[in-house]
RNA sequence: GGGCGAUUAGCUCAGCGGGAGAGCAUCUCGUUUACACCGAGGGGGUCGGGGGUUCGAAUCCCUCAUCGCCCA
C-alpha cells in the first residue's frame, strides 16, 4: 500500500540509482531506430548548479525523456567544459591563500594542480545533474581537455591555419590587466560610468594664441596621442586642417587631420587620435598614416613612451597628474560631467584596455557566411524564430576572433617557433620539427607558442569532437546533425554561431537543425539573480524542499516561449502538491484492487463512463506529444496538469466511486481495469515531467512489471481512442452535476442534506442518460432520489434549467423565494445578455453574407439554445412567483 | 541611436481573427472509499491609450506611452 504521501527524499536517489545501473539512459548506435540527438552544452567543470541549469538540463531532460518513449534511439551527449579563465582562477585563488602564485610553481606544476583540483571537485555538477534526474548517455560524458577533443582542437587549429583562416596579427584587443590576458570581445562587458568629459587646449604650431580644444573622456591617453582629426566640412577647423599641434607637456608635433570620423556635434568637434589605444582611433591613425605611440604596459601603466615625470604610474593615478599639469598650464578650458560606456572584464570587472599585442586569430568573417546562409534558407531553425534576427546581426557584423589567452589552462597553440621567428604550425612538435629543418636546412631548437586558445575554440567543435571526430566513427555518421540545441540566448554570440561555422566547415553540414532558445530565470519580482543581489534561489534547495519533480515541473509550466521564467517557491509548492495529488489518486486505486490487466484492450470497455475516460486519457496524450514536438514546454505542463486533477481525479475517480460500492461484479471489474489503464497512461505522459514520482507509482501499482516506465512506449494515438457519443452523454452528465451544485451553494442548501428531485421535460436522450448514470448523480449531487415527471409541481422548489429539460430541488421549508428569483432574475439576466449579442450578429446582412457559413450556422444554433433555456427560465420564474 | 520583447483578473502568465481563460491569492461552505499538500461553490478584467483594416479585433496594421533585454 502507498504511503499517504509522497516521500521524494527516499524514491529519488533510488530510481536514479536503478536507471543508471540499468543503462537505460545510454544510446543504442547498432539499433534500427531513427536517432534523436541533443547535444548537452557542457557546463563549467568549477561550476555547481544554477537555476538556470536546472531549466535548460530539465527542458532538455523532457525533451530526451519524450522522444526515447515514442521509440527513437535518443541520444544525450553529456560532458562538462574546462573553463580556461574561470578555473585557473579558482586554482590561482587556493594559491594565493598559501601566499603563493602560479609564477612561484612554474607551468607544468601549476597544470598538474589545476588537473588534481578537476579530480577532486569536478564531479559536483555532474552529481548534481544526477539530483536533477538528468538521463544524458553517462558513458559517452567527455570534457573538452580530453585527449581525443584536445586531438581535435589541434586538428582544427593546424586546418585553418593552411587554409588562411587562422593567422597571426599584432592587433588592438581587449586587454586585462588584472588577468593579463587578451580576451574576445564578448567577455567584455560595457557599464555606464558618471565621469568627465574633459576639454583641452592644444597650441596650434605657428599661430600664437591658437589653440584647438579637443575633447575627451580619458586625459591620460593625451600622452600618446598622434593627431587632432576634425570633421572634413566642419568650417570652423577648415583653416586649421593640415596644420599642427605642439602636444602639451609631451612636445611632440602632431597634425591636425580631416576625418569623417570626428563628429561635428559632439564636444567641440574636434578629437585627440590615440591610436593604440582606442579602436575607433587605431582606423583613423591607419587611415592618415600617424604612427602609433603605445603609452602603456602589461598592468596598464605607464610605460617609457611617455616623459619621466609620468613612468611607472597607473592609468588612474596618470589620468590626475595630466589633468593637475595641463591645468597648471592653463590649459584646461572646462570639466563637463559626462555619463559614458566604460568596458569592464567580465570575469575580473576591472577596466579593459584596448591594448596593442602579437595575438592569433580566426577569420570569422570568413566562417559566418555559410553560418549565415545556413539558417536563411531554414538548414537550421531559431525557436522561436525572431532570435535568428539577433543571430544574423552579429554574424553579419562580425569581427576577426582573437582566440589566443595568455593564461596556462587551457589548449596551448600547436605553433613553434624558428630562431628566425619563422612560425611553425604542426599537430605535433615532431611535425613542427619537420618542416622547421625543411625551412631551415637543418634542425633547430623550437620555441612552442605559450598561449593557449579561448575556451570557446574547444567548445565550438563539441557537436563532433564529443562523437569522435577526426575519426570516423558509428556515432559520427549517426548523430551528426544532431536534433536540437537547447540553450539561453545570452550564449547566442559565444557558442551557438561558433559551433555552426565550425560545424560547417569541417562536418560539411550545420551541427543542429533546430535551436530552441529559452528565456533567463528571474526572481519572483523579475530581477535577474545575483550573488550580490542576494536573490538566489538554489535549486538544490527547492529540490530539497519539494522534490525534484515539483521543481522540474514548475520549471516547464514556467518556459512559456518569448517570456523570463519568473520563479517563485509558490509554483513549485502547487506542483509538489500536484505530485502528491497523483500520488493520492495512485493510493485511491490501489485501494479499490484497480490493477493493470493484462490484455486490456481500452477500445473494448463497454461503460460510457470508461469510454469516455478513455478518449479523454487520448486526447491528453496527443496534446501533450504535439506541444512538445512543438517545444510547447507549457502547454504541454498545462494539459497534463489540467487532465489529471480536473478530469481524472474530479471526475473519473468521482463516477468510478459509486461503481465500486455496487454490485454488478462485471462493471467493477471494467472499471477497475480503465482506472487502472489510464493512470498507467497518465504515468507515460507526465514521466518526462516527473520521472521519480512516476516511475515509483509505476513500480508500486504492479510490482514485477517487464520494464521500467523510463523504458515504456508513449501512449497510441487519440484517434484510435475517440468517442464521441460517450464524451457528449458524460459532458451532459458533469453539467448536471455542477449545475445542482451550485444552486445548493447558491442557495445555502446544507452539503449534508438529501434532496429528492425532479427532472421535467426531459428528452427521450436525456432519460435515458439519466437512467445510466443514475447512480453516480444521486452521489454527486447528493440528492436522495431524482424522479423522472413532467407534472411535478411540488412546493418551493428550486428549479435548475439544463437544456430543454429542468430539475426540480424541493426544499419545502428552507427556501427564501426571494433569494431564489432574484438567483433567477440574474440568471436571466446573464443569458439574456449573450443571446442579444448573437441576435445583433445574425440580423447584421453583413455578418450572415460574409461570415464563414460554418461559424453563422453556429451562432444560429447558440443563439437558438439560448431562447430554449430563456424560455425555461421564465418559466421557472413565473412558478416561483406564485409561491 | 538601432533592434527585439512585454503591457490580459490582486499576483504570475496562457489565449493571438468568431461566445474573456488557468494557477496562485481572496471569500463562503465542507471531514462524503484517496488526498486539508483536500473537496464544493463564488467574487474579480471596458485584454496599456488612440487610430485603422474587417461583417466581426485581446488577437492583424499604424501610432503613442510605460517597462525589460541586446547591440552601438
Amino acid at each position: 500500500m502507498l504511503d499517504k504521501t509522497y516521500h521524494p527524499q527516499e524514491v529519488e536517489p533510488r530510481h536514479y540509482d536503478s536507471w543508471e545501473k540499468a543503462g537505460v539512459f545510454a544510446a543504442d548506435t547498432g539499433s534500427g531506430k531513427t536517432p534523436y540527438t541533443i547535444m548537452m552544452p557542457p557546463p563549467n567543470v568549477t561550476g555547481s548548479l544554477h537555476m538556470g541549469h536546472a531549466l535548460t538540463f530539465t527542458l532538455q531532460d523532457i525533451l530526451i525523456r519524450y522522444w526515447r518513449m515514442r521509440g527513437k534511439d535518443a541520444l544525450w551527449q553529456p560532458g562538462t567544459d574546462h573553463a580556461g579563465i574561470a578555473t585557473q582562477m579558482v586554482v590561482e585563488r587556493q594559491l594565493e591563500a598559501l601566499g603563493q602564485s602560479r609564477h612561484d610553481l612554474g607551468r607544468d606544476r601549476f597544470i598538474d594542480r589545476v588537473w588534481e583540483w578537476k579530480a577532486e571537485s569536478g564531479g559536483t555538477i555532474t552529481r548534481q545533474l544526477r539530483r536533477l534526474g538528468a538521463s544524458p548517455d553517462w558513458a559517452k560524458e567527455r570534457f573538452t581537455m580530453d585527449e581525443g577533443l584536445s586531438a581535435a582542437v589541434r586538428k582544427v587549429f593546424v586546418e585553418l591555419y593552411h587554409q588562411g583562416l587562422i593567422y597571426r596579427d599584432k592587433r588592438l584587443v581587449n586587454w586585462d590587466p588584472k588577468l593579463h590576458t587578451a580576451i574576445s570581445d564578448l567577455e567584455v562587458e560595457s557599464r555606464e560610468v558618471k565621469g568627465n568629459m574633459w576639454h583641452f587646449k592644444y597650441p596650434v604650431e605657428g599661430l600664437e594664441n591658437t589653440n584647438i580644444i579637443v575633447a575627451t573622456t580619458r586625459p591620460e591617453t593625451m600622452l600618446g596621442d598622434t593627431a587632432v582629426a576634425v570633421h572634413p566640412e566642419d568650417e570652423r577647423y577648415t583653416h586649421l586642417v593640415g596644420k599642427f599641434v605642439i602636444l602639451p607637456l609631451v612636445g611632440r608635433r602632431i597634425p591636425i587631420v580631416a576625418d569623417s570620423y570626428s563628429d561635428p556635434t559632439k564636444g567641440t568637434g574636434a578629437v585627440k587620435i590615440t591610436p593604440a589605444h582606442d579602436f575607433n582611433d587605431f582606423e583613423v591613425g591607419k587611415r592618415h598614416q600617424t604612427g602609433m605611440v603605445n603609452i602603456l604596459d602589461a598592468d596598464a601603466r605607464l610605460n617609457d613612451q611617455v616623459p619621466e615625470p609620468y613612468r611607472g604610474l597607473d592609468r588612474f593615478e596618470a589620468r590626475k597628474r595630466v589633468v593637475a599639469d595641463l591645468e597648471a598650464l592653463g590649459l584646461v578650458d572646462r570639466i563637463l560631467p559626462h555619463v559614458h560606456m566604460v568596458p569592464y572584464g567580465d570575469r575580473s570587472g576591472v577596466v579593459i584596455e584596448p591594448w596593442l599585442t602579437d595575438q592569433w586569430f580566426v577569420d570569422a568573417p570568413t566562417l559566418a557566411r555559410p553560418a549565415v546562409e545556413a539558417v536563411e534558407t531554414g538548414k537550421t531553425v531559431f525557436v522561436p524564430k525572431h532570435w535568428e534576427n539577433t543571430y544574423f546581426e552579429w554574424m553579419r557584423n562580425i569581427q576577426p576572433w582573437c582566440v589566443s589567452r595568455q593564461i596556462w589552462w587551457g589548449h596551448q597553440i600547436p605553433a613553434w617557433y624558428g630562431p628566425d621567428g619563422q612560425v611553425f604550425v604542426a599537430e605535433t612538435e615532431d611535425e613542427a620539427q619537420a618542416a622547421a629543418a625543411r625551412h631551415c636546412g637543418t634542425a633547430v631548437p623550437l620555441k612552442r607558442d605559450e598561449d593557449v586558445l579561448d575556451t570557446w575554440f574547444s567548445s565550438a567543435l563539441w557537436p563532433f569532437s564529443t562523437l569522435g571526430w577526426p575519426v570516423k566513427t558509428p556515432e559520427l555518421a549517426r548523430y551528426y546533425p544532431t536534433d536540437v540545441l537547447v540553450t539561453g540566448f545570452d550564449i547566442i554570440f559565444f557558442w551557438v554561431a561558433r559551433m555552426m561555422m565550425m560545424g560547417i566547415h569541417f562536418m560539411k553540414d550545420v551541427p543542429f537543425r533546430t535551436v530552441y532558445i529559452h528565456a533567463l530565470v528571474r526572481d519572483e519580482k523579475g530581477q535577474k539573480m545575483s550573488k550580490s543581489k542576494g536573490n538566489i534561489i538554489d535549486p538544490l534547495d527547492l529540490i530539497e524542499k519539494f522534490g525534484c519533480d515539483a521543481l522540474r515541473f514548475t520549471l516547464a509550466a514556467l518556459a512559456a516561449q518569448g517570456r523570463d521564467v519568473k520563479l517563485s517557491e509558490s509554483r513549485v509548492e502547487g506542483y509538489r502538491n500536484f505530485a502528491t495529488k497523483l500520488w493520492n489518486a495512485a493510493r485511491f486505486a490501489q485501494m479499490n484492487g484497480c490493477a493493470p490487466a493484462n490484455g486490456f484492450d481500452p477500445k473494448t470497455v463497454k461503460l460510457t463512463l470508461n469510454r469516455w475516460i478513455v478518449a479523454k486519457t487520448g486526447e491528453a496524450g496527443q496534446i501533450v506529444g504535439d506541444a512538445l514536438a512543438a517545444y510547447r514546454f507549457d502547454e504541454a505542463a498545462r494539459a497534463i496538469y489540467a487532465f489529471v486533477w480536473g478530469t481524472y481525479c474530479d471526475w473519473y475517480l468521482e463516477f468510478a466511486k459509486p461503481v465500486f460500492l455496487g454490485t454488478d461484479e462485471a462493471a467493477k471489474a471494467e472499471a477497475r481495469a480503465t482506472t487502472a489503464w489510464a493512470l498507467d497512461q497518465i504515468l507515460h505522459i507526465l514521466h518526462p515531467f516527473m520521472p521519480f514520482v512516476t516511475e515509483e507509482i509505476w513500480e508500486q501499482m504492479a510490482p514485477g512489471r517487464a520494464h521500467r516506465l523510463i523504458s515504456a512506449t508513449w501512449p497510441q494515438a487519440a484517434a484510435e481512442l475517440a468517442a464521441p457519443t460517450a464524451v457528449a452523454e458524460m459532458d451532459w452528465v458533469v453539467r448536471l452535476i455542477s449545475d445542482i451544485r451550485a444552486v445548493r451553494s447558491e442557495m445555502n442548501v446544507p452539503p449534508a442534506a438529501k434532496l429528492a428531485a425532479f427532472l421535467k421535460g426531459a428528452n427521450e436522450g436525456n432519460r435515458a442518460r439519466l437512467e445510466t448514470h443514475r447512480a453516480l448523480i444521486l452521489t454527486l449531487a447528493r440528492l436522495d432520489s431524482i424522479m423522472v415527471d413532467d407534472q411535478a409541481m411540488p412546493k418551493g422548489a428550486v428549479q435548475v434549467v439544463i437544456d430543454e429539460a429542468t430539475v426540480l430541488l424541493p426544499l419545502a421549508g428552507h427556501i427564501d423565494v426571494a433569494k431564489e428569483k432574484a438567483r433567477l432574475d440574474k440568471e436571466i439576466a446573464k443569458v439574456e445578455g449573450e443571446r442579444a449579442k448573437l441576435e445583433k450578429k445574425l440580423a447584421n446582412p453583413a455578418f450572415v453574407e460574409k461570415a464563414d457559413p460554418e461559424v453563422v450556422a453556429e451562432v444560429r444554433q447558440t443563439a437558438g439554445e439560448f431562447k430554449a433555456t430563456l424560455e425555461k427560465l421564465r418559466e421557472a420564474l413565473r412558478r416561483i412567483s406564485h409561491l
